[in-house]
RNA sequence: GGGGGCGUAGCUCAGUUGGUUAGAGCGCCGGCCUGUCACGCCGGAGGUCGCGGGUUCGAGUCCCGUCGCUCCCGCCA
């Protein structure tokens, strides 16, 4: 963090507590903040005094000052005072190493208490775990923490970054409604009833996608925006249903220009955050490949353990498994471990990842100093189709090979998860190292179940290809994945009204729908639409990433639980029947009980 | 919607095969203490074992239900 400037001098201080150091010796400094810990010798009282800066070390002398004294006695944790007195320099053998301001002291000479507090629910500090409700119901003392003051102000120093790089790069923060349309595809929306036009409904937006089109095709040539976006979906540690992108569009620019941009933003993102990560260029897969070695569209590269397809090696062998799936259009797909060991447990606990993610069951072979196998399944393959393997492989003696065999479209999730299962078993993921990568060449459109399609990412995607083999189209989008979460995607949009006409048609939006739907897009983009794209990059994901944090909650000042509510105001809550009465609604259910 | 885990003092947790008055550390309160910094020493208070029901002579412990939190799958254009 940059340092900060001293506060304006007023009647409660002129000095923050964490930056007072041996340079204000003999000054007098007045300094204001919360009780973080006191220590009452009896004759004398060591106050930790805490504000957003850190921690300074008061001293209050019976003798020096008595009213002083006697009010530190009835001071307890997180009392609010405003203290002046002397900075002196601690003896060397008193100087405390973890403070900042731990070469010197204040010795007090006048106190005010502004504020008392009654002992908090949990301590302000890092030494134990407390429950996340606790934390979230007194949200307040919980930010209080050196951790969430940290993230927080972390937050601040990324998006502010990212304004300072883009501003310098001409583009234009403009807002965009959080009243607008429900969308008929993509993720649930969240609804909001329409008082003056009763038995309507806004939508608050899922993304800014559609208005940043129309800004570009207003002529603003270069947008972007902190905005937040809704999506009533199911919480997960990375999803929460409202959060944070940085939102932007270019006009009279292709996949490069926009990858570019995001390069040079992004790397100095991670810079804030003292991240190592690869110097962009970064490398850019294509979904297809990433697929298959990774078994994910956002995928881990910091490590090895990639997928490899052997179906060829292996097909025609008396192993009646392998031989129904490849019969069936399937794959066999494998992981070659290394050297590595497992119990025959965690062999069998492998079934078990695998069931969670959709597939069926995990083959495994030892590979012995001769090429042979160690594996139930060895004995159905033969000796030619195991050499085949190996050398698809690449695996040589002790190594650990693990094996799934399903439709493509199952198996590559399962190796996926496995892979990951593998990598953290072994320890073979770096937590000092990361690595970025785009995701390149999407297919536009994939099957419905029971016939026709649906857009991959959005429908406002350019495709590549022939509209007479939909399945086969790509879409001129590119994904940020970063240690294997996706922190950000955009395409390159249609900014014709033919072909968008067209991408509505194949996912069965007749024009009817379209137009009612979209008219207005339809519209704009047939008044002189520019070539143009965009990004979006998840905020909460990248902080916590910065931060090294499982869930995007610790990096959001007040987030959700995993069942959308706010333990803090107790939302969301039941309204008054007058309330429902304006919006000319009525209640389906009886309110929830309380507590 | 489905599956796993958790719920005991203010906080973090332990609690054996179902068996005496449910414990520990920290915190809190009181006393002592002039160089501590997670101060120290002495003493003390503090419990709806998430909630409801059941089994049992007896339930924190076993069973059923329910609520909350959390992770995973589905879902998330």
């Amino acid at each position: 963090m940059p340092a900060m400037q001293p506060p304006a001098p007023n009647g409660f201080r002129d000095a923050w507590c964490g930056s007072l150091s041996a340079t204000d010796e003999g000054a007098t400094r007045r300094v204001a903040g919360w009780v973080h810990r006191r220590r009452d010798h009896g004759g004398l009282i060591f106050i930790d005094l805490r504000d957003r800066t850190g921690l300074v070390q008061l001293v209050f002398h019976p003798d020096v000052a008595p009213e002083a004294f006697a009010a530190a006695e009835r001071l307890r944790s997180e009392h609010v005072v405003s203290a002046v007195g002397e900075v002196v320099l601690r003896s060397a053998e008193n100087v405390n190493p973890n403070l900042d301001s731990g070469a010197i002291e204040i010795s007090v000479t006048a106190m005010n208490v502004l504020a008392e507090s009654p002992t908090p629910p949990f301590a302000v500090d890092e030494d134990t775990p407390v429950d996340e409700t606790l934390r979230l119901k007194h949200r307040v003392i919980d930010l209080r923490r050196t951790g969430m003051r940290d993230t927080m102000l972390l937050r601040h120093e990324v998006v502010r970054t990212i304004r300072r790089e883009l501003e310098a790069m001409d583009f234009v923060d403009i807002e965009t409604p959080i009243l607008t349309n429900a969308t008929p595809e993509g993720a649930r929306d969240f609804l909001v009833p329409s008082r003056l036009q009763p038995g309507a409904w806004y939508a608050l937006p899922q993304s800014p996608q559609l208005f940043k089109q129309l800004l570009m095709m207003a002529g603003f040539e270069r947008y972007y925006q902190i905005a937040r976006c809704f999506r009533d979906e199911d919480l997960r540690g990375f999803r929460q249903p409202e959060f944070t992108q940085l939102d932007l569009e270019m006009s009279f620019v292709e996949e490069d220009d926009i990858i570019a941009v995001m390069e040079q933003v992004m790397s100095a993102v991670f810079a804030v955050g003292d991240f190592a990560v690869d110097p962009a260029p970064w490398p850019r897969l294509s979904y297809a490949d990433v697929m298959l070695r990774y078994g994910s569209d956002k995928p881990d590269v910091r490590f090895g353990l990639q997928i490899s397809d052997i179906s060829a090696a292996l097909a025609g062998s008396d192993f009646k498994v392998f031989e129904t799936v490849l019969g069936a259009g399937g794959v066999v797909r494998a992981i070659n471990c290394g050297q590595q060991t497992l119990s025959r447990a965690e062999l069998d606990g492998l079934n078990e990842v695998a069931q969670r993610h959709g597939g069926k069951a995990v083959a495994w072979a030892f590979v012995q100093p001769d090429g042979t196998w160690r594996s139930p399944i060895a004995k159905f393959l033969g000796e030619d189709r195991v050499s085949a393997a190996n050398a698809a492989l690449g695996a040589v003696a002790e190594d650990l090979v693990v094996f799934v065999a399903d439709q493509a479209a199952v198996a590559a999730p399962v190796l996926g998860a496995l892979r990951l299962h593998l990598g953290a078993k072994f320890g073979l993921i770096p937590n000092d190292r990361h690595a970025a990568v785009w995701i390149v060449d999407f297919p536009m459109f994939e099957p419905l179940e029971g016939g026709g399609f649906t857009a991959v990412h959005h429908p406002f995607s350019a495709p590549t290809g022939s509209f007479d083999d939909p399945a086969a189209m790509s879409s001129r989008n590119y994904d940020l994945a970063l240690d294997g979460v996706e922190i950000g995607g955009g395409s390159i949009r249609i900014s014709t009204p033919d072909v968008q006409r067209q991408v509505f048609d194949v996912i069965g939006l007749s024009d009817e729908e379209a137009k009612e739907r979209f008219g207005f897009l339809l519209d704009a983009l047939q008044y002189g639409a520019p070539p143009h794209g965009g990004i979006a990059m998840g905020i909460d994901r990248i902080v916590a990433l910065l931060a090294g944090l499982d869930s995007i909650r610790d990096v959001i000042a007040f987030p959700k639980t995993a069942s959308g509510g706010d333990p803090l105001t107790g939302a969301p809550a039941p309204v008054d029947a007058k309330q429902l009465a304006e919006l000319a609604l009525r209640s389906m259910a009886p309110p929830p009980p309380v507590g």
